[in-house]
DNA sequence: AGAGTGGGTCAACGCGTGTAGAGTCGGAGC
DNA sequence: GCTCCGACTCTACACGCGTTGACCCACTCT
């Protein structure tokens, strides 16, 4: 009939990647924890033990299925840091799920946390550098909790009172406080 | 030599009360999943089948860990809401173990998960009864889902950036942040 | 066509967990 | 002073987990 005309290399990468995409889906919704290897498996129709014929272990699975692209941005100034950290949040919202992988397990998952840590720390550098004043330092600090909070409350706690917004209202209702904090002179 | 007088009763009410602890610490550090019925009677030196006895499974025991006597203050104006916001961060920044061990868990444990909602709804109906205009609710969604991210950035994830602030630094430096989500008109 | 590689499966092990029930023992009550 | 009660412990069970090694079989290469 048709032909399948798969490579085994293919075929290997496209079962590889089924897992690693059942895998990040499974993490992001229930964190390292509660997810098992045997419904990561399920999920991608395959069986456990190709799962740990492919990534080793649990932690280094998680490893893989968290670990996403970083671009980073030169910092230009306040203004610019504002639009760039509410840019963050995406078309409706929604980060990718290896991101919320990461972020729904980064309070009960040690590595996870570490990781969180060193994105967030990122994040403020880089904020900082756009910021005038002495205390930029803290307040970049502050707006990227800002964001973290509103991720958190949104994408992982899924709190009704931000779900019945659109991204547009958030972004305008959001956008003066992330100013305050960005020159804070200039009130 | 010493009397120890202590009556059945009070026996009772002390080893409880010792795991009860145990558990709150155990629960606001590593949080639901990771925390056994094993290490909680160890840590409260204590046979781990007495928990059980006490407090029926380790989901009762963990929902009697988190329960938190909630004060709810009256709504008087934004500038207000903005203050009692700021004063929730205590004398160091420290909250109450019960509450951590649910924020702690509050990503990756169902129960946990719904009591945080319960209560940053309560907190949102609260402040937002004191603002003006007509998205109030959206705004003091807001303005709870930056203490949120905060509290989980500082005490949680415990970031550098913040812990190297004292809480004045915090209080000044977000205090016109919460104010333009306020009073927005009002700039 | 035959050998061999490698993607994939099967069955099982060891461990730690939450949990249950029988048992112990010292102080309280008559 | 004997008995009972209740705080507390001991032992064990069943289950699900991460993980392992042997195995199978289709396709590729010579």
């Amino acid at each position: 009939m048709t032909e399948p005309a798969l490579t085994r290399a293919e075929r290997r990468r496209r079962t590889e990647r089924r897992i690693l995409d059942a895998a990040r889906e499974l993490f992001a919704e229930r964190g390292f924890e509660r997810t098992t290897i045997r419904a990561v498996a399920g999920a991608a129709e395959v069986d456990p033990a190709l799962v740990m014929q492919y990534f080793g272990n649990k932690q280094r699975l998680f490893g893989e299925a968290v670990r996403v692209a970083r671009p980073t941005e030169p910092a230009t100034g306040p203004d610019e840091a504002v639009e760039h950290l509410l840019g963050t949040l995406g078309v409706k919202m929604s980060l990718p799920p290896a991101s919320l992988a990461m972020l729904r397990s980064m309070l009960t998952h040690p590595e996870a946390a570490t990781t969180a840590r060193e994105s967030l720390s990122r994040q403020v550098e880089q904020v900082s550098a756009s910021l005038p004043g002495e205390d930029a330092r803290l307040r970049a600090a502050l707006m990227t909790t800002i964001m973290l909070g509103l991720t958190v409350g949104h994408q992982l706690l899924e709190l009704e009172e931000l779900r019945e917004a659109s991204r547009e209202e958030i972004v305008a209702a959001l956008r003066p406080a992330l100013r305050a904090l960005a020159a804070p002179e200039a009130h």
